[in-house]
DNA sequence: TATCAATTGTCTCACGTTGTCATTATCGGT
DNA sequence: ACCGATAATGACAACGTGAGACAATTGATA
């Protein structure tokens, strides 16, 4: 592989110059630069990252450990958000696929550690509490937080999801929402039901009783009881004119026990949701009003932190915003 | 950061015999071993990768440029399966959110070549075929091939997925399938489609006229057609008795229409489909049954290829299999 | 011609690791 | 006690880059 002393040798120059043109050293004639850029680019060199991370003791390297991208298929986004940023500021970024508190975590950080890495970034697929790992490195949590807030932390802003949502529907006339949440061992589950409630305050009115549990814990996921709760609460008194999801994913349990009910998403009742989950949200009929979750920009504000220069165990919140769509209809057709 | 120069200094040793230890080398002193081991773990050392990579000239480090990795969800298990091969073996994945042919492939290229990356995978989110990017870097194609087929390429076997599928229709005694197929610029498309023709044929029928284009092409991601066509298909003469969709997300827009025409899907015709998208395919009700592109499997193919020596530009294509659930019942209860 | 600034070159070291080769310690056999 | 053999350890160089110190060269200007 050619180095410096290939380039120096080609250009009949000596090392320095070629060290100076790489560095972009002011100090080098524009000429002299032009005639060893042009067997730089002849030849294809490349500088060895390896010999820079060694020479100059930093790495450009910030680990991305993620607890099973695989599950949420958004979690993606806070992938993609996290190397937008981190190739933007020309920094690489190693994603580590890990287990949390398994062996797959350690050997994770013991190759960043090999690698020197400036920091890392532990992401989990669902808003919960996490113990800190064990590592010297500087750490950002997404997604995920811990008990004693030591730690820079990004997070969805679940209570104004929560919050937002509902005083967007109570504008818009709807009157008896019932809120099927997450289990409660999710935070993001409890937060929403915070801001839920909230929002009804606001309004003047009592939500607390509105709230459903209608999923299994984390522990087994996408297992819904939606169909008891809806053909109870469909039949009685306080019969909902909206009916809030905790997920996506879970409206569409939902949209198919309304059609067993024989109701009309959009006519009879309306759904909405959290998550904007790519493409579902989009293809389901009618497609599904949904509180997008910011996983992008979460990702994009993670890495920002874990660049930075600022060490204080920072709490970041991201807010999300609503996506229409035709399940839930201005209230006037409904 | 301690090196092995102050972990010999606290030992009162040579540097290189700390080296042999931490390489294993089985010529040093059980006592000796053990007596730097302590050292090394108080101190919590560990190797510096860059010496390491500079020193042996070589990295362990593998590209995997992805196209997309967002849209399409299934794509992260080639991701997946890539990496737990290369952390087997010791390797680590450097992963690229890229374009193909814009300014973020260039630059992935050229990070890699930075660190001397003795290989790069390059993986498309669909089946098709590619142009070759301009490397010196060992590639191997995921997901899709180049023209002239110089390259190491993993494939699904869309063919086989489609014949397969197809055999096991006839033989459970469904004679009227429809294939809702993708466009035919898909090259997943087009084979599947050879397969579903030949299965038909090894029983023969002639199901030359049994194929529908269902959606639009790549580039218009997630339309679909099958309002119109079922429509039309189910209330004619030759309607079908299974559908077989192009892949799970139409599944989705086909349940939606068969439950708008008044039909129940597994009761009044069986839905099959290709990719076993999860969730979505054991949420839908009745669950769908489909045939799974192992996608976790080819990630594991073309990690195995990327850092095996061969560099023959093999072509392996990964075989996939049905995956059953309720939207498909045996022929006696339909 | 003297002076000065701009540019280029020489030389040296440092980063942390590992391969080559040399040296020292130990042991068995005589 | 001595030899040879083997085991164990050590000294040193080199990988490619970047930087500092400073010398040398060139060209322009006074």
């Amino acid at each position: 592989m050619t180095n410096q002393r290939d380039i120096a040798r080609l250009a009949k120059t000596s090392l320095k110059t070629v060290s100076r043109v790489i560095n972009r050293d002011p100090l080098v004639n524009e000429v002299t630069r032009k005639r060893i850029q042009d067997i730089i680019d002849q030849t294809g060199y490349v500088p060895n990252e390896a010999a820079r991370m060694m020479r100059s003791q930093t790495s450009d390297i910030v680990g991305f450990l993620s607890e099973d991208v695989a599950t949420t298929s958004s979690s993606i986004d806070l992938v993609r958000g996290a190397q937008d940023v981190a190739h933007a500021m020309g920094k690489q970024m190693m994603l580590f696929n890990i287990r949390r508190g398994e062996a797959s975590e350690t050997e994770a950080l013991a190759q960043l550690a090999r690698f020197r890495a400036g920091a890392c970034i532990l992401a989990t697929s669902f808003h919960r509490e996490v113990p800190l790992p064990r590592t010297d490195m500087k750490t950002v949590l997404l997604n995920c937080y811990d008990a004693a807030g030591e730690t820079a932390t990004v997070l969805p802003d679940d209570r104004q999801l929560g919050h937002d949502l509902v005083q967007e529907l109570l504008r818009r006339g709807y009157r008896r929402p019932l809120f099927l949440n997450l289990a409660p061992e999710l935070a993001g589950a409890r937060l929403r039901a915070e801001g839920f409630v909230a929002a009804g305050r606001e309004a003047g009115m009592d939500l607390s009783g509105r709230i459903r549990t209608a999923s299994a814990g984390p522990d087994r996921d996408h297992t819904y009881y939606v169909d008891e709760i809806l053909t109870v609460e469909m039949a009685g008194p306080e019969r909902p004119d909206v009916l809030i999801c905790g997920q996506d994913l879970m409206a569409l349990p939902v949209y198919f026990a309304l059609m067993r009910l024989g109701l009309s998403v959009g006519k009879d009742v309306a759904v909405t949701s959290f998550d904007n989950l790519q493409p579902l949200a989009k293809l389901m009929q009618p497609g599904l009003t949904t509180m997008d979750l910011p996983y992008y920009d979460m990702g994009r504000v993670a890495m920002q932190q874990a660049l930075s220069e600022n060490d204080s165990p920072v709490r970041q919140l991201v807010q999300g915003q609503l996506v229409e769509r035709d399940s839930l209809p201005a209230k006037g057709t409904a």
